[in-house]
Formats: C-alpha cells, sequence, structure tokens
RNA sequence: GGGGGCGUAGCUCAGUUGGUUAGAGCGCCGGCCUGUCACGCCGGAGGCCGCGGGUUCGAGUCCCGUCGCUCCCGCCA
C-alpha cells in the first residue's frame, strides 16, 4: 500500500475532501452524489456546467472542484419558481440547489461521469450569482482558445478540468516534498526575497532601497548562499519551497519567477544526497501514480554529450550517437578526414528504417544546418554498402565499417555530421530529439530517469576569453584541482534528468574558505572582488562549515512532466507570457513619478506609452 | 538581440493568381421541444480582417514598418 498521503490518484475521490459543515449554500460535495447518497436529501452549491432545456424537463449539469452532477428540474414534481430559474440559467451562473439523491433509469445512465448512475430532483433552487457569457468555453470540445486569452481570464480558464488537474496535482506533488523531508528531519526555513544579488549567473530583478537611495535589493535567483549559511549555522537538514527570480528570456520551460524544491544538508558525502533525493522523487512522484525505479542510472557528463549529444539526455527512446572517426580516420574523403585530423569528430546516428522523399531529407540537410553544422550526410542501407549521394566518395570497407559501427540493417537511414566535437554532438542531439518526436519513437507515458554525473567544473568562453563555472562557484571539485589546467577539472556536481528535462541539480560545495579562494580566483574573481561580493560568505566558512551539499529542484517542472503538458504554464496557476507580462494584472506597468521621486528613481524617463505618435 | 509560425465574428478557424455584399463550426439572442448528457429543430444578431503607411482602378490577400502571441537560438539551472 502507498503512503496515506501519496494514495490519492489522478481522479481525486471526492469521499476524500473533508466533509464541509452543512450550511445554507451546501451540505454535499457534487462528486458525492453516488450509490450511499440514494434516498437522502442533499444540498448542492456550484457553477452551472450545461443547461439542456426541453421545454418541460431541464437538465443542468452542475459542477464544484470536485466533478459534475446532473441536476433534473422536472415541471411534475419541481417547483414553478425553480423550474423558471433552471430556464434562465446559463453556464457559468452560480447557484446552490436541494432536492433528493435519486438512481437513474438504466436506460439513461452516463458511463463517462462518476455520478453518471445518479441525479438530483431539484425542489429548491437560488441563484447566487448571474455570470455574464464567459469569452471563452469552460468545456471546449473544439479547439483550445489562445493563451493570451486563457491567460487575461485565468480565473476562467483555471476552472477547465485540465487546468484544475494540474493545480490539485501539483499541490500533492508539494505536500509529499513536505511530508518525506519532514519525516527525514529536515527544518523548513525561509530565506529572504529581498536581498542581494547572488552570483548565480543570470540577470537580477532589482528593487530600489527607498531608505538607502542609489542601492538595491535583488530578488534571489535561488537561496544557494543562505542554505549555506544555514549549514554552518548547524541546522543540518534544511529545505524549502522557494520563490526564485531570474530575469532572462523565458521559454515553454521557464519563467521569470519560479519554484523551487531547496534542499541542503550537512556531513554528507556525494552518496547520501543522491540516495536521499532518489527516495525522495521516487516518494514525490507517487503522489502522480508514477513509478521511479530506483536506483537511478548515472551516466557522466562525458558520457550523455557522447552519446545523446545534450547534457540532459532523453533515454525514453534510441537513436544514440556513434563515433565513427576511427572508421574514418584513414578516408580519402577531404571532408571526414579534415574534420578528424583537425580535432573534429564525425558523429551519426541510425535513424532506423524509414522511407523518405527527396524533399524530407534536404529538409534535414537544412535542419542540420540551421542548427550550426556545416551539412548533413544522409544514407540508407543498401546490400552491403549506402544508397547515398556521399557513398561514392567512400571504400567499401569503409562502409561496411560504418555499417557495423551504426548497427545498420537493410533500409535503415543514416544521418552523419563532421564537425568539432561539440558541434556534432549539439546538432545531432538536436536532431536526435526532434526526430524521436517527429517520428513517434517515444513510447506514450514512458518515463525515464537519471543522474548526470562527473560534470567539468569549468567551461572557456571564447566570447568572453575566460573560465565559466558550469554549476556555480561553490561547487566542490572532485579530486585535486591542478590550477594550470582549469579545463580538466570535474566537479561533485549532480544534475537528475527525467524525459530530457533537467529536473533537479546540486553538487557537494566548498566548504573550505582557502578552496573557495582558489577557485573564485581561477574565474578570474579576485580576493577583493570576492570579498565584495560574498565576503559574509567566505567568512562564515571561517568559522567552522561542515562538508555540506544540496540539490534544487524545478516545482513548475517537475508538475508539468507528471500533468502530461509541456509546458510549465500549464501547471503555474497566474503565469507570465513569453515577453515577461501578465494579461490579467497589466504588469508590468508604469507607475507615478511620485513613486519613482521617493525611490531616488526619479531621473528615470517615464516610458513612453505603446503607440505614441513620435 | 536573432530566426520560424501566427494575428479575420465572443472562441476555434477557412478565405483561390488582388476583383462584387468576408464565410463555417461552436458560443450568444429569440422561438419550439418532458430523459437529455457536446440534447435536437427553426430563426436572428454579431467584423477596425492587430495597428500605421505604401503599391493599385481595386488590398483580408502584395510591399514596408510596427505591436502582440507562440516555439526555438543566444541568454538562462
Amino acid at each position: 500500500m502507498p503512503d496515506p498521503d501519496t494514495a490519492s490518484s489522478n481522479s481525486t475521490p471526492a469521499g476524500e475532501f473533508p466533509a464541509q459543515r452543512g450550511n445554507g449554500y451546501r451540505t454535499t460535495w457534487c462528486g458525492e452524489v453516488l450509490a450511499d447518497r440514494v434516498g437522502s436529501e442533499v444540498r448542492l452549491a456550484g457553477w452551472v456546467h450545461r443547461r439542456r432545456d426541453h421545454g418541460g424537463l431541464i437538465f443542468i449539469d452542475l459542477r464544484d472542484r470536485t466533478g459534475l452532477v446532473q441536476l433534473v428540474f422536472d415541471p411534475d414534481e419541481s417547483p414553478a419558481e425553480a423550474v423558471e430559474l433552471a430556464h434562465k440559467l446559463r453556464p457559468e451562473d452560480v447557484v446552490s440547489v436541494g432536492g433528493a439523491v435519486v438512481d437513474r433509469d438504466a436506460a439513461v445512465l452516463n458511463p463517462d461521469l462518476p455520478t453518471g448512475a445518479f441525479e438530483v430532483r431539484v425542489a429548491t433552487a437560488e441563484l447566487l450569482s448571474d455570470a455574464q457569457t464567459p469569452p471563452f468555453a469552460i468545456e471546449s470540445w473544439s479547439g483550445e482558445a489562445g493563451e493570451e486569452t486563457r491567460l487575461k481570464h485565468r480565473y476562467l480558464d483555471l476552472r477547465r478540468e485540465g487546468m484544475r488537474k494540474g493545480i490539485e496535482l501539483r499541490s500533492r506533488l508539494v505536500s509529499s516534498m513536505r511530508s518525506f523531508l519532514d519525516g527525514e528531519g529536515y527544518l523548513e526555513i525561509e530565506t529572504p526575497v529581498l536581498t542581494r544579488s547572488t552570483p548565480e549567473g543570470a540577470r537580477d530583478f532589482l528593487v530600489p532601497a527607498r531608505m538607502r537611495q542609489g542601492s538595491f535589493y535583488a530578488l534571489p535567483q535561488s537561496p544557494q548562499l543562505f542554505k549555506q549559511l544555514l549549514m554552518v549555522s548547524g541546522f543540518e537538514r534544511y529545505y524549502q519551497i522557494a520563490r526564485c527570480f531570474r530575469d532572462e528570456d523565458l521559454r515553454a520551460d521557464r519563467q521569470p519567477d519560479f519554484t523551487q524544491l531547496d534542499i541542503e544538508l550537512s556531513f554528507v558525502e556525494i552518496e547520501d544526497v543522491l540516495e536521499v533525493n532518489e527516495r525522495l522523487i521516487a516518494h514525490v512522484l507517487a503522489a502522480a501514480d508514477i513509478e521511479v525505479p530506483l536506483p537511478l542510472p548515472r551516466i557522466t557528463y562525458a558520457e550523455a554529450m557522447d552519446r545523446y549529444g545534450s547534457d540532459k539526455p532523453d533515454t525514453r527512446f534510441g537513436l544514440e550517437l556513434v563515433d565513427l572517426s576511427e572508421v574514418l580516420a584513414e578516408t580519402e574523403f577531404k571532408v571526414f578526414s579534415g574534420t578528424i585530423s583537425g580535432g573534429g569528430a564525425v558523429k551519426g546516428i541510425n535513424a532506423g528504417k524509414r522511407e523518405l522523399p527527396r524533399k524530407d531529407l534536404d529538409g534535414l540537410i537544412s535542419e542540420a544546418q540551421e542548427l550550426g553544422a556545416k551539412g548533413l550526410v544522409w544514407a540508407f542501407r543498401e546490400g552491403d554498402g549506402w544508397r547515398s549521394p556521399t557513398a561514392k566518395f567512400l571504400s567499401e570497407a569503409e562502409l561496411t565499417g560504418l555499417n557495423e559501427a551504426l548497427g545498420a540493417e537493410e533500409g535503415d537511414l543514416l544521418l552523419l555530421v563532421a564537425d568539432k566535437s561539440p558541434v556534432a554532438n549539439e546538432v545531432l542531439g538536436q536532431l536526435r530529439r526532434r526526430l524521436a518526436k517527429r517520428w513517434g519513437l517515444i513510447p506514450e507515458g514512458s518515463h525515464a530517469f537519471c543522474w548526470v554525473v562527473d560534470w567539468p567544473m569549468f567551461a572557456y568562453s571564447e566570447d568572453e576569453q575566460r573560465w565559466n563555472p558550469l554549476h556555480h562557484p561553490f561547487t566542490a571539485p572532485a579530486g585535486e584541482l591542478d590550477d594550470a589546467d582549469p579545463g580538466a577539472a570535474l566537479t561533485q556536481a549532480y544534475d537528475m534528468v527525467w524525459n530530457g528535462w533537467e529536473i533537479g541539480g546540486g553538487s557537494i560545495r566548498i566548504s573550505d574558505p582557502v578552496m573557495q579562494e582558489r577557485v573564485l580566483g581561477l574565474l578570474g574573481i579576485d580576493a577583493t572582488e570576492a570579498e565584495a561580493r560574498f565576503g559574509f560568505l567566505l567568512e562564515a566558512l571561517r568559522y567552522g562549515a561542515p562538508p555540506h551539499g544540496g540539490i534544487a529542484y524545478g516545482v513548475d517542472r517537475i508538475a508539468a512532466l507528471a500533468h502530461g503538458t509541456e509546458s510549465i504554464r500549464d501547471v503555474i496557476a497566474f503565469p507570465k507570457t513569453a515577453s515577461g507580462a501578465d494579461p490579467l494584472t497589466g504588469a508590468p506597468a508604469p507607475v507615478d513619478a511620485q513613486q519613482l521621486r521617493e525611490l531616488g528613481v526619479a531621473s528615470l524617463a517615464p516610458p513612453k506609452p505603446a503607440n505614441a505618435p513620435e
């Protein structure tokens, strides 16, 4: 048996709702109108979902959070006022009705509704709130309203079953996060929302400080430094469902404010952190009826890039990348041999048995080029060789070797990219994901989890001509750190990946102040700057810091994946559009000049209204 | 910042090589209808074709600009 708090499934049985004290509005939830109520008098309250007016007999589906139930207004039994009201009721009107629960005749059962074998014969009805016609149908069976319309009237959008289920699921997930961590002795501790800019790498949202003009608070990109300080404080095990902020461009899986499950623990090695987090995610996803087989597979960063062309590999399907450089090292074909001798690689994927017209193959080439490749070689295995424009440049032995390396069988489509390794990986990795989706290679309802481990400590930025941390600069190195060769350094960092989404990431932190300063130095942050920006952390580390580490999960992403949607906006009650606006409230919006003066930012030119004449 | 897609009735969309009065489904309004459950039938209203400019005898359609939505890259755990 699952834990009590995870036992509820996606179709929340109405019986699990706490009984509301019977009052003048309601004695019973709509979803509770089941066999055990037959013969009893109930009072229900909710929204008119649909009305079927037969002139005499009127049926109304009444909706509350627990579901739908059919009301019957029968001129032969119901009082005339009630029938008259029923004639006038329209979708989304709010009503309270009283009546008797009865079995439906066998001929008119509705198998699509949990309450479909029963109905309420209405004796009294009261209109509590008259609804305007909604701008879009709450139940949309033909097409869905555009996202901006939905967001502008989000309170209506949230009445829709899919949205309600998503929000309910999210609540259950968060609840089971808390119950698991509470049970493991973690303390939920809040950290400031008005704080100082922390060096996560993203742009900060800033808040002008009225009492110290010219200075600014920053909204946290994560509670990273605070949770490390809490470890220094000796709380040992901390978590927080934390709202975080990043002023960067949005995506389907990114919002400017988002929710993180933030965890940190002390006196732990990397294995301790991975172990507890595996149990955590399995416990949490049980609330969504998703089974997580443990232990989670682990894949190194290098292997993920090599085999999947991604640091967040989707392991639900094959199409793995194969390094063909060895087979082709001696080839006469300059495009391949030149790339290999220049330090690059030729990589390929076996896309499986597939007939594609020339037009589609050309399309794949353009796609690869848009992704940054110089070109794409396509081929179909035919006999011992290839049917491909490139076949004539390759020897029989090379073709045989390629077919073997790619495991190609008769008719299989092979796609090859020759480029610098990172480019070849990136392009094929992207292609791999797109093709899997396009061709339906991902089994419906399948889930794949893994850890990505052994992350490099730094990535060299050609643009900035310097080393940047791949995680954040408080990530502990694995083993010795060679200052002369930062590129070789690995870290004790880990990402949890679910179906190709990064849902969590963390690390063992640097708890030694000397090591912390060294790492900052490698990042080009000298002692003075380090002291200025996060001297408080360095100082704290000098007062006896326990070895510690932790993780942060994207709660929105977990909820979206568990709900089976591709956009986190579907599991956020009031999200923002791709341009960071909220069509409901109109945020962001101009403020009074007076407010700006008080904050000491009055010199900011008032924004020109949209569509203002030049 | 860059690229792709989109913007026509309240909603979802169609609208031919530029050509008369811009259509459909749903919704809405009115009428009829006593076992429906996406009830059914009859009738009706409803349009700044995102906005601005241009080409043309004529623009929903072509061109330029602009705004917004969306997906992706850059950026970002």
